[in-house]
DNA sequence: TCTAAAGGCTCTAGTCACTAGAGCATCAAG
DNA sequence: CTTGATGCTCTAGTGACTAGAGCCTTTAGA
């Protein structure tokens, strides 16, 4: 049995982070010392270790909330978790077709500027222009940053 | 002069996402007729075009607010902007490579797949243990869904 | 001119997956 | 026994919107 810290530092995932996945029923309510702190065990750190690894392929925690009752169960066809695993790659390949796109159209906005003044820069210019662009984009919604 | 839904027509920008914009500053509050509903003028047009086209390109809102603030100076160099599209294209290149290792472990999870049960699913397997994966992969923060 | 539907208004709260901080309690090492 | 690290709960903030409630204004047709 191993405090927060300890479990924490054995998968890689933040203590608060552990305590939000607690929070929302990602893990489950661990016992406590005489002092009401957490306690865990081997099994909670597996747990925690799929979710860690799942989150690092991209999967979103509903799908590997899904994924986690599958696990639960190991006598049923993996169809299903099959099946999550394959929309998670179709979005992952989604995600880079759109993203080479917009490199694409970055790369050329990058190198027609000729560093000049902003009046003649090209890069304010195709912002501003989307008729200077090479193709259409998909919805901004589509694009998103990283932390 | 024209009203928020024309607006949103004109530019592909929804009307939550404009008043939105205005909430946050990156419009200009707009004039209201007698009925106090919001009046839009080819400026302000141009300027939502702008700026949802850069969010097309996956620039994030405030270095949209930063590229708006250095076309307002059309005499100044456009070194500055130039620096925010390269971070830019060095961000979406970073992704790109990121997700192309994303994809192939999955394809490697998926296509091992042997569609028989749970206990012996290579999905829930490999999701379960880390050592079984072709290599490491970054902190979870990196990579995002999207809508 | 009346009416009804479409569009507009403000405000609050929700999304996702955390992250930050306040203010306090507990534990472990020296 | 002290002190610093670690733990606790709770609230609020992030980015870029989106959804909904409850109301008001405009516009097109009869």
């Amino acid at each position: 049995m191993f405090s927060i810290g300890k479990l924490a530092a054995a998968t890689g995932v933040k203590v608060p982070t552990i305590r939000y996945y607690e929070q929302i029923g990602l893990l489950a309510t661990p016992d406590r010392n005489s002092g009401n702190q957490r306690l865990y065990d081997d099994a909670a750190r597996a747990r925690l270790a799929f979710i860690r690894h799942a989150r690092e392929l991209g999967f979103p925690l509903d799908a590997i909330r899904e994924l986690l009752g599958l696990s639960d169960d190991p006598a049923r066809s993996c169809e299903q978790a099959d099946a999550i695993a394959q929309r998670q790659l179709a979005q992952v390949e989604a995600r880079i077709t759109r993203l080479n796109a917009l490199r694409a159209e970055l790369e050329r906005m990058v190198h027609q500027c000729a560093h000049g003044t902003i009046a003649e820069c090209r890069v304010i210019e195709v912002l501003g222009n989307h008729a200077l662009c090479a193709h259409e984009h998909a919805e901004p919604s589509l694009v998103q940053e990283e932390a």
